[in-house]
DNA sequence: ACCTGAACACCGTTCAAGT
DNA sequence: ACCTGAACACCGTTCAAGT
């Protein structure tokens, strides 16, 4: 019979999930997560390899959720833009886990990044160069908003119409 | 008779800066920065309140030593813009240290953030809202660029020809 | 005034041992 | 098959003690 209760990786990585929404990537540790788990850290080591492959798992949960919050936002530019700063907003630290610290390729589902990657491309038609160009604006706005670098009396939401505007 | 070889204050920014420069922000720690002043890690709290104070002090010297190479650049948008590239990637880990981790306001020269804001809004003109998504164009080129997110074949010089030809 | 060892509360990870 | 305590090599920081 199963262990439904036990800590399998499936139940590792929705806590580890509740984790990192929670407390950020810097309260997302191994012993923290065993704790939640009702278990001792290293027993751990008997469902994951190691950290990074919690690490990548979230990573493919945010490209995956992102991709599709992409996907489902309007057809123009504009609402594209939009949707991107809404997920990235409504999702600071699955953000950051997935586009500002490295991302683990190796164990990751294959095609998921180049997907999301081409369909932010599509947005802005055939040219990879400007596609590359556009995504830079939105991620830096994104990442600079989150990293509080824009003063508290700055008009954000003129500041995206002036970047969609440029796209 | 002062201790010309102690691990003042100043010494300590020297090799904390150095230990950066090498090993980037997860290979400094007051252990490490201890080992090379060859004294104890609670020895450093003799000279220096905490680890914070020492990270606002390279934030500092990062706003500082950026803005000058900006100020150095040919006027056009394209020289400076030229120019924001060159340095961030010439200094990685003092670009991250200074903007991809929060800004200890209370901890630098006051001032000193805003003279670089102010300089690179003045780049593009009078209007806030742009020179911020025009900041944002270039960081998030640059910050894409430093974690590995676009493929190895992207040709980088052309995206930010394209870039700045949206600005 | 400056430096130290011991300690505390943390990390990720390994491994022999228990069930 | 799963979990444990003990251990190792790390963190930042405090504090009583030494010079």
């Amino acid at each position: 019979m199963a262990n439904t209760n036990g800590p399998t990786r499936e139940r590792i990585s929705v806590i580890a999930y509740e984790l990192l929404k929670e407390k950020g990537i810097a309260g997302l540790s191994m012993r923290a997560l065993a704790d939640r788990l009702h278990i001792k850290a290293p027993s751990l080591y008997k469902h994951v390899a190691d950290k990074e492959e919690i690490i990548a798992g979230l990573q493919a949960r945010g490209l995956q959720e992102f991709g599709n919050a992409i996907k489902r936002a309007g057809k123009s530019k504009r609402a594209k833009a939009l949707a991107y700063r809404k997920w990235a907003l409504e999702n600071p630290h699955l953000y950051e886990i997935t586009v500002s610290i490295p991302l683990l390729r190796d164990r990751i589902p294959v095609g998921l990044e180049d997907g999301v990657t081409r369909m932010i491309i599509e947005i802005t038609g055939k040219d990879h160069e400007h596609a590359r160009a556009v995504w830079a604006l939105m991620h830096g706005l994104v990442d600079l908003e989150i990293a509080g670098r824009f003063p508290k009396d700055a008009d954000l939401e003129l500041t995206w119409k002036r970047a969609v505007a440029m796209i």
